[in-house]
DNA sequence: TCGTAAATGGAACAACGCTCCGCTTCACTT
DNA sequence: AAGTGAAGCGGAGCGTTGTTCCATTTACGA
């Protein structure tokens, strides 16, 4: 749900079933190679992971900002789906929270390239921004408060000091092998749940 | 004075002569460039516009951020020199004022330029910076007295604040041909100058 | 004056962005 | 089911840029 048909509106026709695969295939790739090489990987590198050609990368996305942005918003929906997913599916509603902070750390990667790609078009920046936090907060709520209410994490954190937190943790590493924001990230959360014995 | 050899200290072996002149007119090549073209011009041009082969600059400046580094220095050292001098040859300090702003609104870009081509090494960006105010804040400040003593300008206003004010309006803009900062500047000095029957 | 090491220039290679067009595949009509 | 128009696709090719490398030139000390 809520994703919807990404679509202006009624659309006069309907796209062809093959594009609308492609599209999809292509966000997909364009998130994991935006993860491993950075949001300048190659327009080729990308193309190859999806198994597509370069044209049809053009043909969607005519400037990389276009292909960035598409990207940004399909990982903040995936996101947002895959919180109450894991909450369901875990044993441990910490276990849920680690896994589902790993999915926003990888997301983030994208996010802070965002920034560079949108420099001129910062209104644009600032909306989906604000979509990213109305989409998101919530949703960290729900695992925080989970594991909270389980007795897994300290009370006292809200989602957003959480989230922001995080994301802090997540800037500044440029293909700077010395800096790993996971480790970081994995110690943050580890401060999270606290002494086990407090419990 | 000032700029004295730029070298770290006592020289084991005299650079060749060549060498220095070389590097002074890359430095001067490239300010001229970055202004034009932003400090992401081409490597060929900037060699072109220096009348030296490309391998002359790789060989004095091996990365980028090298080159835009020493030219950020040069600026600051020029444009420390040129409040004194402006000042002395020009009738009005107002004027000086003006004609000084001017050259740091053109030091302005490569300034900016540089915090994304550094984005690597945040903390040797932030003792540029601090050099940065500390040589040309009392340059400001005495064109600034200056003109107030004449009359020419409003009291009330530091050096400080004049220049970050002019920074500012400097700021995000990229190769955006609707937004001319060099304009609103100009509107700027012209408030600075206030009502000319004032005095 | 002469030898040598520093310095130079630019050809050459590699990687990339973007365009363009012949071919493929879909969706709709009859 | 077969035909047909066009939407969509792939990737070769061109232009641009970063970076290296070395034959040649040039400055400086002896």
């Amino acid at each position: 749900m809520a994703v919807a048909d990404e679509d202006g509106g009624a659309s006069a026709r309907p796209k062809r079933a093959d594009a609308v695969r492609n599209q999809q295939t292509l966000l997909a790739a364009a998130a994991e190679v935006f993860v491993t090489s950075g949001v300048d990987a190659p327009i080729r590198e990308i193309a190859k992971r999806a198994g597509v050609g370069m044209g049809t990368i053009y043909r969607h996305f005519p400037t990389r900002a276009d292909l960035v942005v598409a990207v940004y918003r399909h990982q903040v929906e995936a996101c947002a789906e895959a919180g109450p997913a894991l909450l369901a599916e875990e044993e441990s509603p910490f276990t849920a929270l680690e896994r589902w902070v790993d999915l926003f750390v990888d997301f983030l990667v994208t996010k802070h390239g965002l920034a560079d790609a949108l420099r001129s078009d910062s209104g644009g920046f600032e909306a989906l921004h604000a979509y990213f936090l109305d989409r998101l907060v919530p949703v960290c709520g729900q695992l925080l408060d989970a594991a909270v209410g389980a007795g897994e994490a300290r009370p006292g954190i809200e989602p957003y000091e959480l989230m922001r937190g995080v994301g802090n943790l997540c800037v500044g590493r440029d293909d700077d092998s010395r800096y790993d924001p996971r480790r970081l990230v994995d110690l943050l959360l580890r401060g999270l749940r606290g002494t086990r014995s407090s419990s």
